[in-house]
DNA sequence: TCCGCGGGCCAC
DNA sequence: AAACGTGGCCCGCGGA
């Protein structure tokens, strides 16, 4: 590797700096060309189509570090030249490779000692440290004036079972004061006694008459709660809800990125270190997080997050302003519902273990014998590599490749059944693989006292609906439920809101065919069925094949399938795919305006909204939706109309190519804006009936445990009446009035998974 | 050894 | 060059 004059012997420095100098030169160059394709050597934020997956992301572009060794060199030969590492010229000619780095590492040290000097020296005269009486009792009195405050703490970690807070960041806009309160750091500074400075703190965190903006509230309410008992009050805001409103495509939520990004429009410029510059591989090393930071850098930091979220909060308030129907939004939806995550995540499932146990015994088993199975049919390979089975089924054994893409996901292995009676084991390997190693093993492992906490995100996706994860409690297989169960006593109630997108839009289309049958309680997927198969209805009631057909197929075209997509999945012709999709639109013309209307709404203004006002925002769709109705009208006028299926046209094959170009990420976000609407009021829907349910649920004792998109999961003493079940049924029911009445299917269970329906349950009770 | 990515697959 | 949406987790692989 080229070192930049270090340990060559000719010694000739300034020319090789010369030559340097001309190859960074040419470097700069090339890379001023290649910055439009791929920029290198810096982070840049970035928009765009994901070419595989043709997902719209948004992130920070990291080029890869090849030179990253090229650059810490050259560091260190500049500090040489400086003087900064304390070093003559002549000194670099012993140097190796190696050795440049090790100085590498200790100039950076230098440079962080100095940014924090740096930062202590010119710290703002509001960040104030709290540990004494003097300025405790100082901090309180201001805070007794306070109507509103910014709140956050410092944690060992960010387990919010296992963690536990070492400080608390208070900003009080009215004093303009910033203070940070620390009480377990490990230090030689003195700080405040833990539990008399808690039992002082408590009535104020707790009282409702301080109303308190977080960012992140979720993980803050957590940590207070968890390991120090106090239970938050007046909680008024989250900032990063707020943020998540004003731009659901955000990259990061980090108040330090948003910061970075946003801090500008609010006067706050901050160029200093991030945190995680200075003390990022500190905190890692030492495992106890934000305590074993110095407390004269750390308060600096402590504060600022709290002055930063507050800075925020008034940004987010004058955003508000412009848009009053986001401020109705959040306040009706969105804030109560962070104190319903934080108590279904706090509440958790109870785990079965003997059963997780005995289960993953019999998995285990089974899937050593498919494994050996799969030796026999395909030889020593890891059968778990794709690429290997691939080479394996395609290459070696040379069964000839339906998807053409040598793919080996299931649907092309059940097809390729038919060529090798291997690929049924290994379909069956895979089924129960995916249960054990992602479902059945893993999942007791992540219980805390017994209980299995999963995380709740209410701002978890683009749509408004939640997200869960740590682990994902919302794609759990019917198979992997079996092992949580209701706690001793108990029994868990599932509620599901019955086709709740399509009732939303039943109702937003107004479409009086695809309401009538909601209007007439009757079925609307058995109707569809009927018609679609031409089956007598009886035929299609709930439970036939036909009618879970005609729910996938309804889902399917409601958002925008392919004729190509149905007919793969339903096994039908293409034709009777195309015919289907067509009656459907034709049948439901008022549907056909609504997707229509919505698709208009998205080129015009770059964004949808949902029933209640949330949101999605395509980012660079309405130049593309030009470019598409442009194209559409040279098309009309040169060839007399705009095909529906471009590449079976007649179009000559450069249009089409170039048609396709743009057809192919306008349609895409036709497609999701459609679903947006549909799929993030039916969010909204539930979000309201989960504040209602947890307000009852926190009245009657009762557990909140998950929400499942359409369905919410309570555990409840299983000495309950069918009264007091339906009371509860009302409540979702209630959630709002739509023109189509809304429906609710009850499941009760002993253990998640093996439910039977409130009639059943409250039979066997009768019975026993 | 760790990280990012893609393929595959679970849920609604 | 071939069109349902919203997510998260496991695995292998290649690069540092």
């Amino acid at each position: 590797m080229e070192l930049f004059g270090f340990g060559v012997e000719e010694d000739d420095l300034a020319k090789k700096q010369e030559k340097v100098k001309l190859k960074r030169m040419r470097e700069a160059e090339k890379k001023k060309e290649l910055k439009a394709y791929q920029p290198t050597m810096r982070e840049i934020w970035y928009t765009g189509y994901e070419t595989h997956t043709g997902k719209i992301k948004q992130g920070i572009f990291q080029t890869k570090m090849s030179d990253s060794d090229k650059r810490k060199l050259d560091m260190v030969h500049d500090a040489i030249m400086h003087g900064d590492l304390g070093m003559g010229v002549d000194d670099t000619k012993k140097f190796t490779k190696a050795h440049a780095l090790r100085l590498y590492v200790v100039l950076m040290k230098q440079r962080k000692i100095a940014t924090i000097k740096k930062m202590i020296a010119t710290k703002p005269h509001n960040y104030i440290m709290v540990n004494n009486l003097l300025s405790l009792g100082s901090m309180l009195s201001n805070l007794e004036k306070e109507p509103i405050i910014a709140l956050d703490t410092e944690t060992t970690g960010v387990n919010v079972f296992k963690d536990v807070v070492v400080g608390i960041s208070i900003t009080l806009p009215i004093a303009d004061k910033h203070y940070y309160i620390p009480f377990g750091h490990v230090t030689e500074v003195i700080q405040l006694d833990a539990q008399r400075l808690l039992d002082t703190l408590k009535p104020y965190l707790e009282s409702d008459s301080i109303k308190k903006v977080l960012h992140n509230a979720k993980f803050d309410i957590h940590m207070l709660y968890n390991a120090h008992g106090i239970d938050l009050g007046g909680f008024a805001f989250d900032t990063m809800i707020g943020m998540i409103l004003l731009n659901e495509n955000e990259p990061s939520f980090a108040l330090k990125n948003l910061a970075t990004k946003y801090g500008k429009y609010f006067g706050f410029e901050d160029k200093s270190a991030t945190f995680e510059e200075l003390f990022g591989d500190d905190m890692k090393k030492n495992g106890d997080g934000f305590a074993s930071i110095p407390l004269d850098i750390g308060h600096i930091y402590a504060c600022k997050d709290t002055h930063l979220t507050w800075a925020f909060y008034q940004f987010i308030q004058e955003q508000f302003d412009r848009i009053p129907e986001l401020r109705e939004y959040y306040d009706t939806i969105e804030r109560d519902i962070t104190l319903v995550s934080v108590e279904m995540e706090r509440n958790g499932f109870e785990i079965d273990f003997e059963y997780a146990e005995e289960y993953k015994k019999d998995l285990a088993g089974d899937i050593a014998k498919l494994e050996e199975e799969l030796r026999y049919h395909f030889g020593e390979i890891n059968i778990n590599s794709n690429v290997q089975l691939a080479t394996k089924l395609y290459d070696e054994i040379g069964l000839s490749d339906p998807s053409k893409k040598k793919s080996v996901d299931a649907k092309t292995l059940e097809k390729l059944a038919k060529q090798h009676e291997g690929c049924k084991v290994l379909l069956e390997y895979r089924n129960l693989n995916k249960l054990l190693s992602t479902y059945i093993e893993p999942l007791p492992q992540k219980a805390v006292n017994g209980r299995l906490h999963g995380e709740f995100n209410q701002g978890g996706t683009v749509t408004g609906r939640y997200s869960s994860r740590n682990p994902n409690l919302q794609n759990l297989p019917k198979k992997a439920r079996k092992i949580i169960k209701a706690s001793k006593g108990k029994v868990i109630v599932g509620i599901d809101f019955s086709q709740i997108e399509p009732r939303v839009l039943a109702h937003m289309s107004r479409d009086s065919k695809f309401m009538t049958p909601y209007l007439t309680a009757r079925d609307l997927y058995s109707e569809i069925a009927s018609n679609v198969f031409n089956k007598p209805l009886e035929e299609c009631g709930d439970g036939s094949i036909y009618r879970k057909y005609a729910k996938v197929i309804l889902l399917g075209v409601m958002y925008g399938m392919s004729p190509n997509a149905l007919a793969e999945m339903l096994k039908i012709s293409l034709v009777d795919a195309t015919k289907f999709i067509d009656d459907f639109f034709n049948t439901y013309e008022d549907v056909t305006k609504f997707v229509k209307e919505t698709s208009e709404h998205a080129d015009e203004h770059g964004h949808v909204k949902t029933m209640f006002n949330r949101k999605r925002r395509f980012t660079g769709h309405r130049q593309v939706a030009v470019a598409y109705h442009h194209m559409c009208k040279q098309i009309e006028q040169k060839y007399g109309e705009v095909p529906t299926d471009i590449w079976g046209s007649k179009l000559p094959r450069n249009v089409k190519m170039k048609f396709w170009d743009v057809a192919k990420p306008y349609g895409r976000v036709k497609r999701m804006s459609v679903n947006a609407v549909i799929q993030g009021t039916a969010a909204e829907i539930m979000k309201k009936a989960m504040i209602k349910l947890w307000k009852y649920c926190l009245k009657m004792g009762y557990k909140m445990l998950a929400t499942v998109h359409d369905e919410c999961l309570i555990e409840v003493p299983d000495t309950i009446t069918i009264e007091e079940i339906e009371e509860l049924e009302k409540i979702m029911m209630e959630a709002v009035t739509l023109d189509v009445p809304i429906k609710v299917d009850t499941e009760m269970s002993l253990r998640w998974g093996n439910g039977v329906s409130k009639k059943e349950w409250f039979e066997m009770k009768g019975a026993a």
